[in-house]
DNA sequence: ACTTGACCTAGACAGCGCTCTAGCTCTTAG
DNA sequence: CTAAGAGCTAGAGCGCTGTCTAGGTCAAGT
């Protein structure tokens, strides 16, 4: 039923080294159980909040806020309105993050779409010719 | 017409220091020109180029293949394919990450909905009652 | 003359998030 | 009996992206 740190490196792609440090760095709900040998034995619990913990970094929350999060579950019932307007928060961050990519996205786009025609027509290896060209931010 | 580089800081949002730091690492496309007495004069170009790297940068690209791009529109005219290539894969890199986000966006607004009715129907300050629900991912 | 403020260079330092090393213990297989 | 392989701790090191400091120049205002 445990889990050693291999096996979860593996389910979760984080690095054994990862796993140690994110427990040293308080992201676990409780300090996994140890072995009389002293290994390390996760739960599926465990997997499933590694999981959710990934996802938050994935989407650019940083270590302390995860920790801030891990203190609030780990206190237990009684703050939950704490963890949701830390989610909010954090669901707010990720929504603006998603704007400002797909507005990068546009901008890459756009470039992306004058070189294929510079490329398709012909005329990218002419554009050095009159000099003006060279600084026209469109040949960029 | 010419441009201190606190001008352009403040244009940009960059930091003078960021400006400099951006310069020695080589990713603006010419050396920026100096006065007579060793200032910095930006054109109104460069900080055209600067805000294109910003679009980079914030959208993931590291500093260092912001460079390679720098230096293929530095040679000229003649590498316009690579370009190409660099900006499609950054593009695909977007892409990806705005899916993943959007994928973490699911799982973290399920949580938001998920707190949001324990606090609306008052169910939440009985979460931890039944011991087994205090392990159950959905309180998290 | 003096102060202020913007600028300069070179290079040290910082924060984040890991990653790796050294030196050890245990367990298991051959 | 031994060697391999997985695990352990403490702590050093690293890659990236800036940020800041020290020590200096220069121009303008008072």
């Amino acid at each position: 039923m445990g889990l050693s740190i291999g096996q979860v490196a593996e389910r979760t792609g984080l690095s054994v080294h990862a796993l140690r440090f994110y427990e040293r760095e308080g992201l676990l709900a409780d300090p996994v159980r140890r072995e009389s040998n002293g290994r390390r034995v996760y739960t599926e619990d465990d997997v499933d909040w590694l999981a959710m913990c990934i996802k938050f970094r994935s989407s650019g929350m940083p270590l302390d806020t995860i920790r801030r999060y891990t203190d609030l579950v780990r206190q237990g019932a009684g703050n939950e309105a704490d963890r949701l307007e830390l989610l909010r928060s954090h669901r707010a961050a990720v929504e603006a993050q998603i704007r400002d990519l797909e507005n990068c996205l546009a901008v890459i786009t756009h470039k992306v779409t004058i070189y294929e025609e510079h490329l398709a027509d012909g005329t990218a290896y002419c554009l050095w010719v009159p000099p003006e060209q060279q600084t026209d931010p469109a040949a960029w």
